[in-house]
RNA sequence: GGAUCGGUGCCCGAGUGGCCAAAGGGAUCUGGCUGUAAACCAGACGGCUCAGCCUACGGGGGUUCAAAUCCCUCCCGGCCCA
């Protein structure tokens, strides 16, 4: 990365960003200006896919190594047979040992888009490990003697993960999980013994595993190891990031879970009020920039510059500008406002984009109810669901809203003899296509 | 192993023989206002062949004209004792 003269330090962007939540030592800034460190973060293979919660550890072990930094992906393969009490209202399911493998095999591919595994990065070359490899075969008596001794009970208890849980009068907690955190200390001391690294980041709901990480590393060798925590990532009302606002489900970043349109349109509905910690977190986009888009926000709210340019700039990482392109111009399509007008290859264009789905000119010929084309599109999820949207208002044929529970749509309905845009709502697009 | 409390819809949480598809809150959805924001206001919110029917209150069985509510049993969790 050759940097202008105006490039900040690793340090000073990160605090810059507001990435820094807490730091276990302050000279780690020191160190993380130098360069030359090796960093941490986990991600839990619990899917094949890594979604936008993970997002920013990833991104901020991409400003690490762009830093001169080495970073380390670490797939719990072995802390994921587990599951961190952290936030968990429950135990959760374990998955198979085949599973994971699977999962982490799965986004090994995702990470490389972030970060350099080439060995062309020298000293700064990206690695991924699983902790499966180590923890799988430790034998029980060597970690409680080797690691477990230095830890008390009293001290684990005392951990807000735990203690939430033990404070719910009608849940516990199995031993099981109690144990996460000092398998994820035990990482730590492992990375650190075995590949020299010093930092592990994660977001504030680790502080506590990290702290007792680098406790290990200095009871163990006696070496010096850092802590850094990120903010949580929150909407204005306080509720996580990461669920997309139409179904409640997970954002993901795999293009076969959420469209580069779907996720382009996640990004595109972020609020003005955290759009700007958004643009900081998870682009790369200089301070200047964002800060200039702060003013658009601010001065032109209506515009949504700054959402564009979040959606181009994650897209642009995450699929690559060819996605990012056709998930942008199937968005302006659709909301541009005059959908019975596109042309032909726009609207072809969209098919495959956006939620689309097939059906033939036959069953379109016998004027099926709206209702039924809309479930059978799985725009709505039964037909109740499409019954209440006609009967609220929320239900389009071509940009236009259908009354009556009666209503069907047919060949008259057609764009170019072959297409159907059904909208649900504000906007959830659905198109169909008919041969 | 014993004692005891508990397991309700996406989540939390009332209900403790019929008026229960089950209060209330949150989430979600739709409409309004806007900017494909937020906040706010209004409505909706198990499904279907929809004035009826089916599924549902941890699983199975039973009592009853009628059960989420009573009984038996099994499973799971909390807590206490051993």
């Amino acid at each position: 990365m050759a940097g202008s003269l105006a490039m900040p330090t690793t340090s000073e962007d990160l605090r810059a960003r507001g990435l820094v939540h807490q730091v276990t030592d302050e000279s780690l800034f020191d160190r993380l200006d130098a360069g030359g460190l090796t960093a941490y973060a986990g991600f839990d293979p619990t899917a094949d896919s890594l979604h936008v919660g993970h997002l920013l550890q990833v991104c901020t072990l991409r400003r690490l190594q762009i830093g001169g930094h080495r970073p380390i992906a670490l797939a719990g393969g072995g802390t994921g047979m587990i599951g961190d009490p952290g936030g968990k209202s429950s135990e959760r399911p374990l998955l198979s040992v085949g599973e994971i493998q699977a999962n982490v095999e799965s986004i090994r591919s995702q990470l490389s888009r972030f970060l350099d595994f080439e060995e062309s990065a020298g000293s700064r070359q990206a690695l991924l490990l699983d902790n499966a490899s180590w923890l799988a075969p430790m034998p029980l008596l060597e970690f409680l003697r080797d690691t477990g001794k230095h830890f008390t009970v009293n001290q684990m208890v005392a951990k807000e993960s735990v203690k939430s849980r033990l404070e719910r009068p009608d849940q516990g907690i199995s031993f099981t999980e109690f144990s996460y955190m000092l398998l994820q200390a035990f990482d730590f001391a492992r990375l650190n013994e075995d590949h020299g690294c010093t930092l592990q980041i994660g977001g504030s709901d680790q502080w506590g595993n990290i702290v007792m990480g680098v406790e290990l590393v200095r009871k163990r060798s006696g070496g010096h190891a850092f802590g850094l925590t990120s903010p949580l990532v929150t909407k204005s009302d306080g509720t996580k990031f990461g669920k997309s606002d139409s179904g409640n489900e997970r954002v993901w970043l795999d293009a076969a879970r959420t469209s580069p349109y779907g996720l382009y349109q996640f990004l595109l509905s972020a609020e003005d009020a955290t759009v700007g910690t958004y643009l900081r977190f998870f682009t790369f986009l200089d301070i200047e920039e964002i800060r200039t888009l702060d003013v658009e926000t601010a001065e032109r709210p209506h515009l949504r510059a700054a959402q564009k340019a979040l959606a181009a700039s994650v897209i642009d990482l995450v699929h690559g500008p060819g996605e990012r392109r056709r998930a942008e111009e199937a968005s302006a399509a659709l909301f541009g406002g005059q959908v019975a007008s596109l042309d032909e290859a726009t609207i072809a264009d969209l098919v495959g984009e956006v939620p689309s789905s097939t059906m033939s000119t036959h069953e379109l010929e016998v004027a099926p109810l709206l209702i039924d084309v809309m479930t059978d599109s799985g725009l709505t999820a039964s037909k109740a669901e499409a019954r209440r949207a006609i009967e609220q208002g929320g239900a389009y044929v071509n940009d236009v809203a259908r009354e009556g529970l009666e209503a069907t749509v047919g060949p008259d309905d057609l764009l170019h003899g072959r297409f159907l845009v059904l909208r649900r709502g504000k906007r959830s697009y659905h198109v169909v296509l008919v041969s």
